[in-house]
DNA sequence: GGCCTTGTTATGCAAGTGTATAAATATTCT
DNA sequence: AGAATATTTATACACTTGCATAACAAGGCC
């Protein structure tokens, strides 16, 4: 008695960027054991037939769902940038601020990402999207911190640009997971804060005017500091390299 | 015609910690979906009925299992502890340097880890005995960093002190899953040698002897650097805060 | 030794899993 | 409008999952 379903015909690029987002929003929910392709496609308001009509298996699916969040993540991040054109140490606190922030810490992508990485390593076609998406992001704080250290005059030796590059990108990664997992237990801007602070000290020198207290607290829009080019060329105390 | 199989008899904590190595063999390899009752079951020599006979359920396995993990790396960074009982910036250097090196740093444990915090987003048991666990290594790292401000004669407010301990905190956890997921791309002592430096920097005083190059190749045995408890005052730049 | 306790195995079951296939209908093309 | 196309639904199937229960045997006790 009960009729066939009605249904619409949405356009394949459409249909396959639902069912990706269904697939995250199953995963940050029910983690990977709750994204049955029954579930997914509850979500995704189809019938679980039609997931095979778009990706040949759900092995499939879920990397295209990696390879979705992974994007998401580092093209966040990169966005700050573009608002930021300016001054290489403005660009590195943009870049670092922004990872620290909503909508970058977020308790439901930080889910998504451990999920996906916890079988990264046991799945090969998981673990080389992995490393792509990890090694872009180390290199684009690699580019960064080379900007900053050629505009404040200062040689940087490969070895050390790589340490740098690495130290920077591991406490971006570690504020990024303690805001994610224990949000509730920090001030808005803290991790920001922070995390500048910190890469401030690594460098040995200031990346925002040394003497706005802890920023300006935002009232406009979007996530940017004041727009103002102006920099002091600031403290700029001298890395003590083994001398 | 296979007669009954047979077994014997172990006893009760034996049973149960065999059963949590085998479920984290089974994390670590296939992830938490690998995780089933039979594979478990498999692993550890027995059938699977007798998982229920020492677990209420499945899910109740996990979580010790997840507890014995979380209990072991913190109890693992703690051994670097007490091997190194005297100056207080010895022992932060050596947690540091236990945390970022094998057997913390470790494929298999991040693995684990990731699988089990994924869901502990969307599970609540899981979600206190991570918290719980989370919580104790900050303090850890709290109290130490308290014992080096101490020492060093540096009064230590304790926003500041927080801040430090976020902060220590957060490039140990980056430094540590760097070197999980991409072991390969490092030298064996590099990122022990980053997480120092970058701690270094942060509280902007010398862990280390100062004239030390990289530290000592580790010839003997255990993780220690010499046992010679002769520091150096060191640099101790002074942290410019907002003057 | 024979019994009793209980750790352990073996079997079964209902629910859920991914996938394959056929039927149906929305949309396009002429 | 009507036929053609391929998106979408619906159903079926083999398999796995966690859990329940009954049969069994290993080891201790008298």
């Amino acid at each position: 008695m009960e009729g066939r379903r009605k249904f619409r015909r949405e356009g394949e690029e459409r249909r396959r960027q639902d069912l990706i987002e269904a697939t995250l929003e199953c995963v940050a929910e029910r983690g990977l054991q709750g994204a049955t392709v029954r579930a997914i496609a509850l979500r995704a308001g189809v019938t679980a037939g039609l997931i095979r009509h778009y990706f040949p298996s759900k092995e499939e699916l879920l990397q295209a769902a990696y390879a979705a969040i992974m994007g998401r993540m580092t093209e966040q991040s990169k966005a700050a940038l573009a608002k930021v054109a300016q001054e290489p140490r403005r660009r590195l606190a943009a870049f670092v601020e922004a990872s620290l922030q909503p909508p970058v810490i977020d308790a439901r992508v930080f889910s998504q990402w451990a999920s996906f990485i916890g079988r990264a390593s046991s799945d090969p076609a998981l673990a080389v999207a992995h490393r792509a998406g990890y090694l872009g992001f180390r290199d684009e704080v690699e580019a960064l911190v080379a900007e900053v250290l050629t505009a404040t005059g200062r040689d940087a030796p490969k070895a050390e640009l790589r340490r740098y590059a690495i130290a920077i990108n591991a406490i971006i990664d570690g504020l990024w997971i303690e805001g994610c997992l224990a949000g509730d237990f920090f001030e808005p801007r803290e991790l920001a804060e922070i995390g500048i602070g910190s890469v401030e000290d690594m460098l040995g020198l200031k990346l925002r005017q040394p003497t706005a207290p802890p920023l300006p607290p935002l009232d406009g829009e979007g996530a940017g500091a004041p727009t103002s080019p102006v920099f002091d060329v600031a403290v700029q105390k001298q890395k003590k390299k083994t001398p």
